[in-house]
DNA sequence: AACTCAAAAATTATCTATAATTTGACGCCA
DNA sequence: TGGCGTCAAATTATAGATAATTTTTGAGTT
């Protein structure tokens, strides 16, 4: 996965962006630039590049002299990235959908299907992006595409703090619904299903580090 | 401007954000860490901390072992920044209208009329961008402002490209409907005005290097 | 003149070393 | 016991040195 042709700051930043997404990095906790660089086997001159991009990707905090950490969410976030999500999913799907063919829209179909069949959070979040990335992508705006990417990723991290190990299969239908709108050339009820669809919250008690319960939130669409 | 608490990295792609956004760096030229580092008396540790960063704001493009370049822009990255500023702004303003206050929206008033007065473009940017800032910022989404602030830089960048030196003043109808729509509460109605009001696409001869004249286009809102 | 191709120069990427700052522990004293 | 200052250890930030890569130059050839 990590191309030998990237430079050892980017190979640097996808593991850890993995890792904090994964939830194997707790929000809150410190990144050490020697540590990472130890394990890492390199100085801590790329470490410091690869964390200026875990920042820019809202992964984590640096504070200057009093170093990098990993980003907390609340609801509040999660909230945030569901509606910056449907604002902007609307909007590359409005201009994906011309370039939409019957091969892109049977390969979202797939994806929805491997969706379903999902009996793990990884695995499910992995078909629904590349469901998602599969209608919107035609779009052809760049820079619309990279900002989607960093909500995705935001919205895995939220998904697998709550969902970090059970997962129940269930049949997508907003993604059918989406799916047979654009098939028949409604690209309006297509993007209003979508902006709804990404805007669900989903709600799980999970156990805390004290052993209390309380609720976390995540987006499930 | 550049607080002496920054780091370095900070400083210097605050500075070089400033060259890029005012048209002092060519699109497309290169930009040279060791160079940069002796300019700004620095070693070329911090110069690429700082690069990562514009790159982060769309404003430079990083090849791998290649340099990095100032990120070179057309007619379609216009339009791109263009809606997504309507459908992030547009989100902002539902979410602030709650928590506008009358001393805001006098503010935002005074920056409109600043604006009308402006006779350069650097200035009418200026006030334009406060204008934006101020109704949007109540939001409480620093996510949503993050991407919207760095939307405005490209946004200037493009107009700088466009008006680099001759500004005609004008009054600017929209801000003014906008405030007094939210002023009657009617927020759907500023924002609907919002919308369109961002999308508006400038036009204007300018002559290129080879003394040709061809058509520039900006965000005028 | 145009076209290799190799060597030199310039530039990027990384490593090692040092300075500056923050964190944390310890003991002191009210 | 609890707050406070000081010093040591850890950590961040920057500088200087080196390795690896790309770009440029230019001689030699067709």
């Amino acid at each position: 996965m990590a191309s030998t042709e990237d430079t050892i700051a980017v190979r640097i930043s996808k593991e850890l962006a993995d890792r904090i997404i994964s939830g194997a990095i707790e929000p809150g906790s410190r990144l050490r630039q020697d540590h990472v660089a130890e394990e890492f086997n390199t100085s801590h001159v790329p470490v410091r590049e690869a964390f200026r991009r875990l920042e820019a990707q809202g992964l984590a905090i640096s504070e200057p002299r009093r170093g990098v950490r990993v980003a907390s969410f609340d609801l509040g976030e999660v909230r945030e990235v569901a509606e910056m999500r449907a604002a902007l999913e609307v909007l590359a799907l409005r201009h994906a959908a011309p370039h939409l063919t019957a091969s892109i829209l049977g390969q979202a179909e797939e994806a929805t299907k491997a969706g379903d069949k999902s009996h793990d959070v990884r695995s499910w979040e992995e078909a629904n992006r590349t469901f998602h990335r599969l209608i919107l992508a035609p779009c052809n705006m760049p820079r619309l595409l990279a900002t989607i990417d960093d909500l995705h990723a935001a919205s895995a991290r939220f998904l697998f703090a709550a969902w970090r190990s059970e997962w129940e299969t269930r049949t997508d239908q907003d993604h059918r619904a989406i799916l047979s709108a654009l098939r028949q050339g409604n690209t309006e009820s297509a993007a209003a299903t979508l902006g709804r669809h990404v805007q669900w919250i989903g709600q799980k008690p999970v156990k805390t580090a004290s052993g209390r319960t309380r609720d976390a939130f995540a987006i499930v669409g």
